[in-house]
DNA sequence: GTGAAAGCGCTAACAC
DNA sequence: GTGTTAGCGCTTTCAC
C-alpha cells in the first residue's frame, strides 16, 4: 500500500502539518521533532506524492517545450541546455514534436495547457499568429523559440536572421559571384522571412538582379536539400547560401556526389547547427554561420521560469546573434 | 478565475457526477443533458484540469525516459520515435538527461518514480544492478532500453551486439589485416562489455594475438574520438572498429585531417547512428553497422504501455538486429 | 438517468 | 513549536 503523510504523522506522533513543514523546511521545527519525522519517513520508506502535492499547490514544477523536429540536432542541443538548466532549478521537462505539422502542433498546444505544465516553450510551427494566440489560455506562460510572430503578444528568445545573410551575399560578391542562390527554410517561418529578406536586400545592395528563380525553399528535414541543389545548380549559381544545418550537411553530400568542389566549383555560405561533426572537413572551405544554441536554450529556460513565476512581467525579446566564421583564406 | 466542474454543473443545471461522466463517456447521459453540459463548458471554456484529474486517478499518462545524451543523435531519434509513439496513444514524455553522469542517474529515477510519471524508460548509465536496482520501487514499470543488467530484474529493449562485431574483425581479418584495433563506448556499459567481448572472440577465433593494446575506450561524447585514435594509431593499427557513432564521425574527420585516407591507410569498421549525414560520403569505403534506433523507440514505447497496463507482466526481453552494410568492393 | 457526497494526499491558514 | 482542519478539482460509489 503507498505511504502517505498520515502513516509517517502517526509513526512520528505529531500532526501531518508538522510532517509537511518538515520535509518543506516551512516553518521551524525542532531538532527532537525533526529527527522523529524524519526516522519514520526512513522507517517507512515514504515518498510525497509529486500529483496531490501538484494539485495542491498548482505548481508543477514542469515545462513543456513543443519542438518542430526532435531528431534534428539544431533542436535536439537546444532541448538539452533547456533541461540542464531545468534541472537545475529543480523543474521537469515535457517534450512534444510537431515535425513542422501545424495541426500536431495545435493538439500539443490544448494538452499542454490543460494543467500540465507550468510553462511552455514554443518553436513554433504556425505562421498565423491568430490561431496561435486563440490556443493559449490569457495570461498563460510561454516563450516563443527561434520562431517569432510579428504581433509581439509573446516574450521570445531568438536569433539574429538579417545581419549573418545579408553579410553572406555581400561577401560573396565580392568574391565575384554573380549567380548567388539560397535555400531557404519554410516559408512560412519568421526565421526563414527574415533570412530571404535579408539575401533580396543584399542582392539589390550589390547591383544584381533581383531573380525569383534563385530563392528555393525545402523543408529543413532529412533529404529536402537535394531538389533544392537540383533547381539551383540548373540555374547556373556559382554560389549557394544554404539557410539551415541539416540542409547544409546534405548539400555538401550532394556537391561532393556531383563531383563538385567547395571553392573551385562553387561556393557556399551556410547556417551550421552546432560546430562540429562533418563542418571541420568542410569549414575551411566555405563560410559558416554559427548559431548559439546553447545559449538559445539556456535564455529559453531563464525567461519562461521567469514568466513563470512572474505571469505579468513585461514581453521580453531576446535576439542573440550568430557567429559568422570566414572560410580561411587561399 | 479558473473554471471547475461544479461551475459546469451549476450552469447546466446538472449535478459533477453528470458532467464527469459527460465529458469521460463512462456512463449513460441522455442527450438533452448531454448538450447542456456541452453547451455549459462552450460557454464557459472549461477545460478540466489535469493534474486534479490525475491526482484522483492515479495516473498520469506521462512517460519517462532517462537518457545518456540528448543531443547525441542516436538518442534524439530514439526519442522522437518513442514520442510518437507515446503521443498516438494519448501519452506525454518527460525527457531526462544524465550525461552518462550515474549521480544524475540517480536523481533523476528519485524525481520522476516519486508520482511524476506513470513508467519509466532507462538508457541506463550505472553499471551496479544493485544500485540501480534500490532506486527502483517495486513493482514501477521500468524497461531499459539500448543497456541492460545482467540480472534480468528488466524488462529490456536492445540491439545485438556480438554478432556484428565480430563480423566485422572476420572480415578484416580476411582483407589482411593483422592489428586491427578497437574503439569502445564507456566500459561499464553492457553494450560495450559485449562489443569489446566479441571482438575478444574474433580476434582469438582468427588466430591473431590477444593484444590489450589495441583497445582503448572513449566516452561516446563530443571530442573523445581523437584520444582512442592517437593512441591506436601510435600502435600501428591497420584496422579500426569503432562502436560509436558519434565518434565514428569524429574518426572520420580525424583521419581526414591527419591525411589518412580510408581503405587505402587504413579500413574502418563503425557503428553508424543514422543512416545519413556525414556516412553517405564514406560508406562506400567502410563497413557500416546500422542500428534499427526507429524501431528501438517504437518497442521501448509500446513495452513501456504494456508494462503500465499490467506490472504483473512478466519480464520481457527483446533483442533487435542490426543491419551490416559492407563497404562496396573496390 | 441522475444526484449526493466521500475522499484521493497534501499544504497552509488559523489557533493555541 | 505544534496541532486542527478546510479544501484544491476531480472521480466514483451508493442510492434513488
Amino acid at each position: 500500500m503507498k505511504v502517505t503523510i498520515s502513516d509517517v504523522a502517526r509513526l512520528a506522533g505529531v500532526s501531518t502539518a508538522t510532517v509537511s513543514h518538515t520535509i518543506n523546511e516551512t516553518r521551524y521545527v525542532s531538532d527532537e521533532t525533526r529527527e522523529k519525522v524524519y526516522a519514520a519517513i526512513k522507517q517507512l520508506g515514504y515518498t510525497p506524492d509529486a500529483s496531490a502535492r501538484s494539485f495542491r499547490t498548482g505548481k508543477k514544477r514542469t515545462v513543456g517545450f513543443i519542438v518542430p523536429d526532435i531528431s534534428n540536432r539544431f533542436f535536439g542541443t537546444m532541448i538539452e541546455s533547456v533541461e540542464n538548466y531545468l534541472s537545475t532549478k529543480g523543474y521537469h521537462l515535457i517534450i512534444a514534436n510537431t515535425k513542422e505539422n501545424m495541426d500536431r502542433e495545435e493538439t500539443n498546444l490544448r494538452l499542454l495547457t490543460a494543467g500540465l505544465v507550468d510553462g511552455l516553450l514554443v518553436a513554433s510551427t504556425m505562421d498565423d499568429p491568430e490561431r496561435f494566440r486563440s490556443l493559449i489560455p490569457t495570461g498563460f506562460p510561454l516563450v516563443l523559440v527561434d520562431r517569432t510572430f510579428d504581433d509581439n503578444s509573446f516574450s521570445s528568445v531568438s536569433v539574429s536572421n538579417f545581419q549573418p545573410i545579408y553579410r553572406a551575399v555581400c561577401r560573396l560578391y565580392q568574391r565575384g559571384k554573380r549567380r548567388i542562390g539560397i535555400i531557404g527554410g519554410l516559408p512560412r517561418l519568421s526565421s526563414t522571412k527574415e533570412r530571404i529578406s535579408a539575401y533580396r536586400h543584399a542582392i539589390v545592395d550589390c547591383g544584381l538582379p533581383d531573380d525569383e528563380e534563385l530563392i528555393v525553399y525545402g523543408d529543413s528535414m532529412e533529404r529536402s536539400a537535394r531538389a533544392c541543389l537540383d533547381a539551383l545548380l540548373a540555374r547556373s549559381c556559382d554560389a549557394l547560401v544554404v539557410c539551415q544545418g541539416l540542409m547544409a550537411s546534405e548539400t555538401l553530400i550532394y556537391l561532393n556526389q556531383k563531383g563538385l568542389t567547395l571553392k573551385r566549383d562553387i561556393e557556399l555560405v551556410a547556417f551550421v547547427d552546432f560546430d562540429s561533426n562533418i563542418n571541420p572537413l568542410f569549414s575551411d572551405k566555405m563560410d559558416c554561420i554559427i548559431q548559439p544554441v546553447e545559449d538559445l536554450g539556456l535564455s529559453a529556460g531563464e525567461q519562461i521560469l521567469r514568466r513563470i513565476e512572474d505571469p505579468e512581467a513585461p514581453i521580453f525579446e531576446k535576439i542573440l546573434t550568430s557567429a559568422y566564421r570566414p572560410a580561411a583564406e587561399a
